[in-house]
DNA sequence: ATATAAGATATGTGATCTCATATCTGTAAG
DNA sequence: CTTACAGATATGAGATCACATATCTTATAT
């Protein structure tokens, strides 16, 4: 009574076949391009283009983008046009605070949290990575170091719900930081200053100093900011329109 | 040239004419339910009996129910189901925990800003309100008096983004709070707390003291919080089901 | 009376079609 | 060469249809 079972055929080598809907699948794949800065900000899209791209008919990328209308990530600029959040300075800066106070309660208590060995293996692992690819020039992958050690940091907090909130919100400034690794040198040295103040944070989280942990990041968040206003300021043209 | 115009056809009493689309009228509406407490936690909904209620066809629903589930209002509890966030005991403390910080950030800014006469006058004459629904046991009045205070103290913070944000965590823990209304002891109670504490935040805006807004808006926060999990505690059967 | 299985129903997902209208394109007039 | 207008195109919104399948009903057999 195994191979015979008609409920479970008799087990090959066949891989489990990926059961999501396409929605889910097109609207990972959207937010994906929108952390990596495939999309710039301000720029349209529309629901039939983004069908063709990904390979499917609109119905999935409606829904897919409805969620992404709600996340604050695409909105509607006018009566049928749909465009990725644009920049827009003082906007930008209100976010900045918020994240501010959300990440760095995120961070406070991860440092004071139990299981911080593995953790700051983990941090030390994502912040070397980023550091090697800033120097290598590859600044996707430097994008990606870069979010993946703010996340396990969050993530150490211990509270999805708090990841959550927060990647909705990278959601939205993601498309605008990232557009700004036009300027080759300016994000170079963003990324050499983000990967110091990241080697103080994984300090502060080993000295289960919250405080400091908090302070890391909000340093990270501001300095952040400072270079990309800075950006946006010397070249306006790829913000609102 | 001006009722002969073709472009501008002379002016009537003609009432301008709802455009806003169908989908954005669903949304806010369940919205509104959802905060009123017109749904039970965990309470299952379909997109159908949704579109029925509201007298439209599924579509429009569907990309509204997309948003909600965006905002984790509602969510996916198997292959074709969907219902109201439920309520589960860990995931809703940490919700409270975030709120607190939020929350609390906006109550402290509001006490700092400029215009605060104009602010506290509004904020005593939602408080009376809610006092007087309270006393003469109109729940519902009482919490839309409750969540107008609320909601007026954060916008006297002055940033648009973050109300977004604390309004979609009302929205999750919106149906939660409402249906504890069903113990109308507990309510009242909790309610008469809650104007209390109210009076002290107002005052604190009137000192300008920020700290101790964030200190009054914590503590609201925290004891409703309280009367929540005692009122889940005793008749768990509303639960996660 | 209970349990099992077959049939019916309900439901989210996706595709396709229609429609009103905003936007673009090209031509012709000034 | 510029401008204005008419036609064509593109786009989001909504309706309808189709489908796979989970859930509920019902009937039958033990």
């Amino acid at each position: 009574m195994n191979s015979l079972d008609p409920t479970k055929p008799r087990s090959r080598t066949l891989a489990p076949v990926d059961v999501t809907t396409i929605q889910e699948r097109v609207y990972q794949s959207i937010r994906l391009g929108l952390l990596k800065g495939e999309f710039l900000p301000g720029e349209q899209v529309t629901i039939r283009g983004l069908a063709e791209v990904l390979g499917t008919s609109p119905m999935p990328v409606r829904e897919a983008v409805a969620r992404l209308i709600a996340e604050r990530a695409i909105e509607q600029s006018g009566p049928r046009t749909l465009r990725v959040a644009p920049y827009l300075a003082t906007e930008h800066e209100n976010y900045i605070r918020i994240r501010m106070q959300l990440e760095g309660y995120a961070a406070e208590r991860a440092a004071r949290a139990r299981r911080t060995p593995t953790l700051i293996g983990e941090l030390r692992r994502h912040n070397d990575a980023m550091s090697e690819a800033v120097e290598a020039g590859d600044f996707e992958a430097a994008l990606a170091g870069n979010q993946a050690f703010h996340f396990e940091l969050y993530g150490g907090a211990g509270y999805p719900q708090l990841l959550d909130i927060i990647s909705t919100l990278w959601l939205r400034t993601g498309p605008i930081v990232a557009s700004a690794r036009r300027d080759k040198a300016l994000f170079a040295r963003l990324f050499r200053i983000g990967v110091r103040i990241h080697d103080d944070a994984i300090d502060a989280v080993a000295q289960r100093d919250g405080e400091a942990a908090r302070w890391a990041v909000n340093l990270d968040i501001r300095s952040s900011h400072l270079a990309i206003r800075r950006f946006y300021k010397q070249s306006p043209d790829t913000a609102s329109k």
